[in-house]
Parts: structure tokens; sequence; C-alpha cells
DNA sequence: ATATTTCTACGAATATTTTCGTAGATTTAA
DNA sequence: TTAAATCTACGAAAATATTCGTAGAAATAT
């Protein structure tokens, strides 16, 4: 359940698109860069015998949705990614991303909200 | 000024402990994992060959330290991350963190004041 | 009906990262 | 002063990730 950074790229298409052939997604992940069909195939082949996808063979070309859910794949990177970058802090890490990174009023009122909600449980 | 996991937890022993010999840091690495004392040169050669460490050689045992800063590192990797684990939802990102992880109501207090901050500004 | 396109499967080339063995120099210990 | 330990440099093996070519089956177009 640790997808490489070519896997995540196929998890985000399909995430954010839904059910796709490998056509749909080579055509997408096309878009941003270089990259041949065969290849996006052999990945979500991978990514199918790894069980990060699930695929439905009725029809010639395979339908193929993600296998793991968004938030526990971001959970899963975002615990590793704390450590490895971060030493473990997370309240720099949130400073950091919130200082670098515009973020709408209406998005601050949510953290606000958040943070008065972990302060209240004991 | 991209580097590898590996070469990030050698920078973080340097963040951490200052200047430090191979020896040292192979040493604190062997702490939590299995790794070989030439392994860890090895990496520190190339890193220096990269520049992200410098070195004294005057002594036997060269004296290495970090060539990039610990924040900018982090910066680069956090934009990275944003990208690829949250499709660049910083407030996601923010969301996830502090409910996943031990935050101390002292560090919640400085993310509300930075929250404050950010929304004063026009 | 035949040719072209489109698909899967799969092996293997490439690229990248990580690991380590060996050689030779220099210091330290016996 | 010889032996053992410790260091650097370096090449190359091993592990991992990425890319793509080719073959054969099935569908579509001519």
């Amino acid at each position: 359940m640790k997808p490489t950074d070519s896997e995540l790229e196929i998890l985000q298409v399909l995430w954010e698109q839904g059910p796709s052939t490998v056509r749909q997604v080579n055509e997408r992940l096309a878009e941003n860069k270089d990259v041949g069909y065969t290849t996006t195939l052999k990945l979500m082949q991978i990514m199918h015998d790894k069980s990060l996808l699930t695929r439905v063979e009725d029809a010639r070309s395979h339908v193929y949705e993600p296998n793991v859910a968004e938030e526990e794949v971001q959970s899963t990177l975002l615990g590793r990614f704390l450590d490895t970058a971060f030493r473990g802090s997370a309240s720099r890490l949130v400073m950091q991303a919130l200082g670098n990174h515009k973020t709408t009023p209406e998005e601050l009122n949510q953290i606000r909200e958040l943070l008065n909600q972990i302060e209240k449980q004991p």
C-alpha cells in the first residue's frame, strides 16, 4: 500500500475522473507529460497485480477503478512524509503549508473550526 | 536540489547534530536500520558531488555539513508532495495533518495566530 | 474478405537508487 | 616496527522504478 510516484499519478486520475480505461488515463496523463500508451498500460497492470486497482474485463478494453481510498493513501503518505521531511513535527509542516500556498478565507475558517474541535477534546 | 530518500535521511542527521564525520552519521543511522559504513560513505560522497554537502578535508576523516537549509528543502519537498499526493490542496493536507497527529495546545495557538496573520493580508 | 486499428500481455531495455566489496593510504596499537 | 584498525575512493552488483517494443487476439473499416 505504498504507491510509487507514477502509480500515484494514475490513482489521481482515477480518483478524479472515476472508472477509466487505459486509454482514458493515458490521454489524461499525456496532457502534462510525454508518456507512451504501453507504459501506462504496464503500470496499470502492475497496479492491478498489487491490488491497487480493480478492473472489469467484460468489455474489450478493461475498465479500471482504484481499490484504495484517496484519504487512506494520503494518510499513509503524509505520515511517511512527515517523518522523512519534517522529522515528525506536524505543526511545522502545517505552518509551512499555510505560509507558502494560497488558501481561501473559507478554507482558513474550516481549519480554524478544526483547531477548535481538537482543543475541545480532552 | 531534490534529495532522494536516503539523502534526506542523512541531511536530517546533519541538521540535527551539526557537522559530522561519516562515522558519526553512520552510527546515528544504524540506530534505526541496518546500514553499512561504506554505504553511508558513498552516499555522502555523492551528496558532496551534487553540492548537497560541503566538507572539510583537513583532518583524516572529513567533516561534512549540509549545504542547503532545512526550510528550503522542506519547502521544495512540500510543494512537490502537495501536488502529487493532495492534488495541490493545501487545506486538505493541513486538515489531515492536524487530524491524524498529536499537536500540543501551544502549537495549535501558533497555528491560529498564523491563520489570523494570513487573513489580515489584503 | 482483407487490411487497419486497437486492445492486452509480457519480456526486456533503461534509468535510478541503494548497497557493498576491495584497494590503497594513514593512523593507532602491540 | 610490524600488525590491526580506520579512513577515502571507486567500481560495480543488487534492488527498484520506468519505459517501451513486439506479438497475437479481437474489433472496425475499406
